[in-house]
DNA sequence: TGAAAATTCATACTAAAGTATGAGCTTGAA
DNA sequence: TTCAAGCTCATACTTTAGTATGAATTTTCA
């Protein structure tokens, strides 16, 4: 019985509301057609009373307009299957925590202005780190280290 | 002139509306109430009327929802094993045969100056071809331009 | 606790990278 | 053939990267 309350519920409300209408409108009939033969008023309010059902059945029945905008966003996943962090490698070489931080930040492309900014120290700070990590890597240049790095897996 | 038509459309065609609206009333009070002397017909059919101008109005002045939906296409690019050049990014950025041999040196380290005896150019012909990568790859940096590079498959 | 390692920073310098501009040469397609 | 695109090179310049040296803290661990 709940259930059928439930599936029917929108119908016995629009039965109910049906009814209402109906006796409202008789009533609004009585009330200027036969007490006060104002028959202007009456119309009027017809109007009105059918102009808001049309809005009210609109509303309720028509499923609302929306409007769904797609943005397509692509986003790449450099998925690196099994990938192993080369440990044995770092302890050999003797990589600090904080060299692996910059030179992390170094593959990033990020500047030296750049990584001083991330971790909150000083440009000459970075340069300490860049100058060891080049000398543990056996690498001239920054771009050498990232290739070294990345062959042994130091970094994703 | 024409502006403020396309301006005002919405409100020009709302008054036209209302005036055959109200044409359509009178016509069929007079048809109905003057000459038939059919009171119901008249309601019924002016009830009719204005659910009708309520649905519309629902409809019509009734902001239509917009809703973003924002799709995250995920891309996920499988490192080394298969591994494909994204011929399509390449020539979408214009990259030209001599540009990608520059990256390529580039991703393994190389100075300007070995890239240059490398290639067998002059190192200010490795420099605009570096200018002209950075544009394309949208990357301030060498390191920046390594990584982007990679992201998006240009080089292995 | 005390020494080694790690982290921090500075100054002064050199080297390399990157920018801007202009221009000559080659080549492939309309 | 002409025109656009690609490749080449030069000069002059600015910026960033990298080197060298020294030193002060902090952390770690035997």
């Amino acid at each position: 019985m709940l259930l059928m309350v439930q599936k029917y519920k929108e119908s016995i409300y629009f039965g109910l509301a049906l009814a209402i209408l109906f006796f409202f409108v008789k009533w609004i009939e009585i009330h200027f057609v036969l007490y006060s033969q104002n028959i202007e008023t009456y119309i009027f309010l017809i109007a009105l009373l059918f102009t808001a059902l049309g809005i009210w059945l609109a509303n309720t029945i028509s499923t609302t307009k929306i409007q769904t905008v797609i943005v397509k966003k692509e986003i790449y996943i450099s998925q690196n299957f099994p990938f192993e962090v080369n440990q044995k490698e770092i302890e050999n070489r003797k990589i600090s925590k904080r060299e692996l931080e910059v030179l992390t930040l170094i593959a990033d492309g990020k500047s030296n202005q750049e990584i001083a900014d991330s971790l909150f120290v000083a440009i000459p700070t970075i340069k300490t780190h860049i100058t060891n990590l080049f000398e543990k890597l056996e690498a001239k240049r920054r771009t050498q280290a990232i290739e070294t790095a990345k062959r042994l897996q130091l970094i994703r």
